[in-house]
RNA sequence: GCCCCCAUCGUCUAGAGGACUAGGAUGUCAGCCUUUCAAGCUGAAGACAGGGGUUCGAAUCCCCUUGGGGGCGCCA
């Protein structure tokens, strides 16, 4: 049996979380969850220039709607308190302290201006870009008078000169660097905030993170933490470097507007913006986890208990994926047709109220939406798509923009009118205003009238809706009841008339 | 430019030397059902990037090429 891991998602409020990034939190949270472990949420708001205020708050309840639960962080609290690193800043500083102490980092003074004369420098003359380590080999001399003038210093590592490093990775097993290749990077800036490198090592080892599961991009930073956790003589965690998400089309990795979907329309990028598109969180949690995972050769619907039980991080497909934007909408549309009407109701009901502007209380207890929910189940892929199924009964009255829609395939306008009022004349008759009588009726009045069904059906439809593709149309009688129904089968019936009466 | 990662149907994936006539899903197309639109059911087309090895045998292992992704910041 495998050992309870510790894992972490580390998010920077920088920005807000897109797909990849929820994807590899869902990941991280599965093989926690997995092997009974812990699962910690931790801030890495070390960059203060970039920091975007509403960014925290949108990434956790992101991740509540998506169904990830943490057993430590910074809303609830742990035994590693603080989860914020801009409130361990102390301890990033210690740890430098002792780097330099050890012979492991040294103070640089190099100020950006003459670092990026440097730069400048290496590529005018196609030299390898990077630091140079001139303040690695000042004298204690020259460090004295840079201390005497008062600059501005940071902490850099100091990158052994040769050798290599290596890390085994659990997904793509081992990585190896040259040291040649890695910079003397900065680990504590100017202003005593810790970089990433800096900050991710000491807390992940001060949180007795076991795995370390984190996007594909910090795979070329590897080496750098390895040397960090030797150079502190720490044992190693596991490293997992999960694959990057490509956008839908074209080439490169998700950037910051929505995912274009090949009929045109568009799917969000950034996770606290799926609920507003109509997504089941339960959908998007199952469609996540498939990409570069599998439960197995044929399963593609699973819930989160039967994910937690098979998943394993050695599974993960190390190729970068494509985000499948197709295969959303499609297990979306599965999830709402699996959800009892009730807790389907429930839902939609929001959506509803927003899109049809209509009060939830009203939505709530009306019961011809009840009458349809059924029909409109099966006919919608996201929750904001009900309303186009509905919104005909919150009309006073149906705007026919064009008269001819009434007359129905192999039919002139000529022929539509009498038997408009054919259908006029049968409804009125009719007493027990149910399904089954409806369309007992109304199919009898097509056989005697010698037509089709479908002939009756359709300016039916069109009177009641003014749409061409709607639920079955008997539902839609009941919930309208017969003198809403009749209301409008004479109002279009007057509409073709003037157009007749015009021709 | 240098370094690292990766490579199976259009797309997401199964596959860890013989069970592969390469499986599933999505999307596409066709048929059935039908009252429109869906849903559902049935079927079809559709892939091991290329080239060298290793081996009795390779989608699976190795090398090269090509292609894709990532990194090279006092950003994460």
């Amino acid at each position: 049996m495998t050992q309870p891991a510790r894992t972490r998602f580390a998010p920077s409020p920088t920005g807000y979380l897109h797909i990849g990034g929820a994807r590899t939190a869902l990941f991280a949270w599965l093989y926690a969850r997995h092997t009974g472990g812990q699962f910690i949420l931790r801030i890495e708001d070390t960059d203060r220039k970039r920091y975007v205020p509403d960014a925290l708050d949108k990434i956790i309840s992101g991740l509540r709607w998506l169904g990830l639960d943490w057993d430590e962080g910074p809303d609830v609290g742990g035994p590693h308190a603080p989860y914020i690193q801009s409130q361990r800043l102390p301890m990033y500083q210690e740890a430098a302290d002792w780097l330099i102490e050890h012979g492991h980092a040294y103070r640089c003074y190099c100020t950006p201006e003459e670092l990026a004369d440097m730069r400048a420098e290496q590529q005018a003359k196609k030299q390898k870009v990077g630091y140079d380590r001139r303040c690695r080999w000042l004298t204690p001399e020259e460090r004295a008078a840079k201390e005497a003038e008062g600059r501005a210093w940071v902490v850099r590592l100091a990158v052994p000169l040769e050798g290599e490093v290596a890390f085994e990775d659990e997904i793509r097993g081992r990585v190896t660097f040259d040291v040649r290749e890695l910079q003397d990077a900065v680990l504590l800036k100017a202003d005593g905030y810790p970089t990433y490198h800096l900050a991710v090592v000491v807390d992940d080892h001060d949180m007795e993170i076991t795995h370390v599961i984190r996007g594909e991009e910090w795979i070329s930073s590897a080496p750098l933490h390895v040397l960090l956790y030797q150079a502190f003589g720490w044992d190693l965690p596991a490293f997992a470097h999960t694959p990057s998400i490509l956008k839908p089309s074209g080439k490169g990795k998700l950037s910051k507007r929505d995912l274009k979907t090949p009929e045109g329309g568009s799917v969000p990028i950034m996770l606290h913006e799926y609920p507003d598109y109509g997504y089941l969180p339960e959908a998007v949690f199952n469609f996540l986890s498939g990409i570069g995972w599998s439960l197995d050769d044929r399963t593609e619907i699973y819930d989160r208990e039967t994910a937690i039980k098979h998943f394993d991080l050695k599974a993960i497909n190390p190729a970068p994926a494509r985000f499948p934007v197709e295969k959303l909408d499609w297990m979306n549309g599965v999830y709402i047709r699996n959800l009892s009407l009730e807790e389907l109701h429930r839902r939609l009901i929001p959506y509803l109220s927003r899109d049809l502007g209509v009060p939830e209380e009203e939505l709530a207890r009306d019961e011809r939406l009840k009458i349809l929910l059924p029909h409109v189940q099966e006919r919608i892929k996201r929750l904001t798509e009900a309303a186009q199924w509905v919104d005909y009964l919150y009309v006073d009255e149906v705007r026919l923009d064009d008269p001819l829609s009434l007359v129905p395939r192999k039919t002139t306008p000529q022929e539509t009118l009498p038997i408009l009022d054919a259908i006029i004349e049968t409804l009125e008759s009719v007493d027990v205003w149910d399904e089954e009588t409806l369309e007992t009726i109304l199919r009898e009045l097509a056989t005697t009238r010698g037509l089709k069904v479908g002939q009756v059906l359709a300016p039916i439809r069109q009177a009641l809706t003014g749409k061409k593709a709607t639920p079955p149309l008997f539902p839609i009688l009941v919930a309208l009841g017969k003198e809403t129904s009749l209301e409008r089968l004479r109002s279009a019936r007057n509409t073709l008339q003037a157009y007749l009466d015009e021709a």
